[in-house]
DNA sequence: CGCAGAGTTTAGCCTTGGCTACATTAGTGT
DNA sequence: ACACTAATGTAGCCAAGGCTAAACTCTGCG
């Protein structure tokens, strides 16, 4: 052995690794969310989700989107019938208020903070799915309390 | 045609799909940025940086850090012989820095704002990926301002 | 009614980032 | 000097999220 014997003798957690994986399961959620979230916007505003629709706005083809749904359907979030819409169940719904709800904070956020809002509005997705509850608890304060 | 037209009407850029490709851009850096720290640390810390601790670190095998690297390695970023430690090319060492920079900024944002340590750490992390350098000065503003 | 075109799905490919299992190298200590 | 062990590398698997191309369904209109 060379010199080290630091990164073999952590048995549980390296502490860094701890937020590292973390973050790799917020990624792997961050999918779902938004396609929860657009769906619900959909349907909200057109009354259903078509996947076209849906692919067009997230920026993708329509393959992807059918897979993202397919997935979605595996976890339990939305539910559709061949060549219908696609629609969220109540686990959906719930997901896609929760997560509009966090975008909202984290866009309202940045702009509070003097952040442009076109900028704003790019960096705050993506970064809404690293913010969990407790800080999204901070910045709802720190907004009421400005 | 069902009832909508307004899917398939946009030529350029469907105002939405703009941001998820950002973030997506965005997704595809951070593995990288997240390594180049990691190297640029255990270098300061132990004179180079080993596959075995670089994994650890990370919370991954070792195979995966090794995958990762040679990602690294072609994109320019870092530089390694088998079997020896891994080094950053400048480029790597820039882009370190900068990450790392950032990193602290958006850390002591969120501690700014109230959120505790220990969870300022873990969201930091997935977070600072997706905050531009427009979004970066309004944070550190806020907090020179302070 | 039938058919053309829009919408949807399927098949198959690529890359990335995980993993396990196994092969190989190199450093150390006897 | 050589063997043993830790470190590194390689092969091959999987899932996810992109894509294109092609097949299939549906629907409205002539």
């Amino acid at each position: 052995m060379r010199v080290t014997d630091q990164s073999i003798s952590e048995p549980d957690l390296p502490c860094d690794a701890e937020r590292f994986n973390q973050a790799r399961a917020a990624q792997s959620v961050a999918v779902l969310e938004d396609y929860a979230e657009m769906i619900d916007d959909l349907i909200a505003e057109m009354g259903e989700a078509r996947i076209t629709d849906i692919a067009s706005r997230m920026g993708v083809t329509n393959p992807t989107a059918t897979k993202a749904v397919a997935r979605m359907k595996r976890e339990g979030l939305a539910v559709s019938r061949p060549y219908r819409g696609v629609f969220l169940t109540p686990e959906g719904v719930t997901l896609a208020a929760r997560v509009r709800a966090r975008h909202q904070v984290v866009l309202e956020l940045l702009i509070a903070l003097g952040v442009p809002a076109e900028t704003a509005r790019l960096d705050a997705e993506g970064m809404e799915h690293h913010v969990s509850d407790v800080t999204l608890k901070a910045f709802e304060a720190f907004l009421a309390a400005r």
